[in-house]
DNA sequence: GACAAGCAGATTGTCGACAATCTAACAAGA
DNA sequence: TCTTGTTAGATTGTCGACAATCTGCTTGTC
């Protein structure tokens, strides 16, 4: 027999692709923090019943980036500068445990697969096209939780990731600059193929801080328009 | 006015208390790793319709404890030997963390909930309420976690503690015995007193470790009665 | 004008029924 | 005997309607 990996069939459900749907059009900020989900205007314009949709924002609250009020509504989490500083703090651990779960077992399709994963960013950066940009850089920057081997890791981290880049497209939505023009993932791709394990978790926590202080600025913007209400 | 603390009313959704009635239900092992979840007969059972208990399944499948393959049902999860590890190991790493983040925030409020809490594990011992020594042990364990306040770290190790509290459910009632007859926290409690930071995470790295190898043993059992069929 | 009671509209929560899909058993043919 | 097609039963997915609850407005009273 032919040695064929096939892949797993997509999900034929509409409830999932409605969460689809609901958490693309959260994630890049086509629905924007606490504005409120109105189920039967939803349900309209998708074209199904209230059932498989209301099933699906159970899951995207489960997820953490709805919350629900019984009775008065499910909205699209806030974002405050503290959630923003709390959810970038846990991902400097889970990165530091990724890189040294991943060392041990890199190797060359590890190698290929950063890469072509890097060469993504880069490609998506030179089209301008932010929203794609956010999503390669995280996928780059995933590489080494599914690399690591720890299911709950891997699962934890795409929980985080989730709000990370709601964070990143609220923040380059809200400048209307291009994007940072230049590559800042050389040095980190440079050193997973290096030797030095303790170099490279030390640059993932310094990059990280690098994206931070911008997005934070972003963030203490809305505490303030918050607070004037 | 006086300065009462109002705790917030009890959730009045029936989907809310059937995800409460099938957490405790999995958490407890009452419902068995693998074993699928029938909506019509749970539904008569508990007399409410398909429509928010189908609701509170999908909650718990992103919680991490069922799972759901479309047409097919949902499942509660099952429980490998590389979970338990996976698991465990990534407890450690938000363990050391919390404890870094709660070190210097802890007061004399701190200390008094802690004893509260190591408190209720020991009368839970005497009880022999294998049950409740688990969950007041985990709620011990919890506390470097809240106090931290870092909403999600404490939301991520909930997470974790769901399928922890699982695993050492269906340990119990694996074997027979009485549950450990002896007080394993009184060190850890007086480290999270002392001041040396260091040494409270070497004790919870290694404590963690010593249950972690019964818990072991068991997940292999069940893996060679798994790999018969 | 201030405030409470009550009413109307909108929205969420729940229900029972129907449609789509899967599983397992059986039959037909090579 | 093995494979393939068919069918019946059971189960999940989806729908439209009804019940419970909330919100804001109006009304009446002081």
């Amino acid at each position: 027999m032919a040695k064929l990996d096939f892949s797993p069939i997509a999900d034929t459900t509409r409830r999932a692709e409605i969460v689809a749907l609901l958490r693309r059009a959260i994630l890049t900020g086509q629905l924007e923090p606490g504005q409120k989900l109105n189920e039967l205007r939803i349900s309209e314009q998708m074209r199904v019943s209230r059932a498989p949709l209301r099933e699906a924002m159970r899951e995207l609250v489960q997820e953490g980036i709805l919350t629900s009020i019984p009775y008065a509504g499910t909205f699209v989490i806030d974002v405050t500068a503290k959630d923003i500083i709390d959810a970038y703090s846990l991902n400097k651990v889970l990165d530091e445990f990724a890189i040294e779960l991943t060392w041990p077992q890199r190797d060359q399709r590890f190698f290929d697969e950063l890469d072509r994963r890097h060469e993504a960013v880069k490609q998506a950066t030179r089209a301008l096209d932010t929203t794609r940009q956010i999503e390669t850089a995280l996928q780059l920057h995933g590489l080494i939780h599914e690399w690591a081997d720890n299911s709950v890791l891997l699962e934890t981290w795409q929980r985080l990731t989730s709000r990370l880049q709601m964070y990143f497209a609220l923040h380059q939505r809200a400048r209307n600059e291009p994007v940072p023009a230049e590559d800042v993932h050389e040095t980190y791709v440079a050193l997973m193929k290096g030797s030095d394990m303790r170099a490279a978790q030390r640059h993932a926590r310094e990059h990280i801080d690098l994206d931070f202080e911008e997005l934070l600025s972003y963030a203490r913007g809305l505490e303030k328009r918050a607070s004037k209400n």
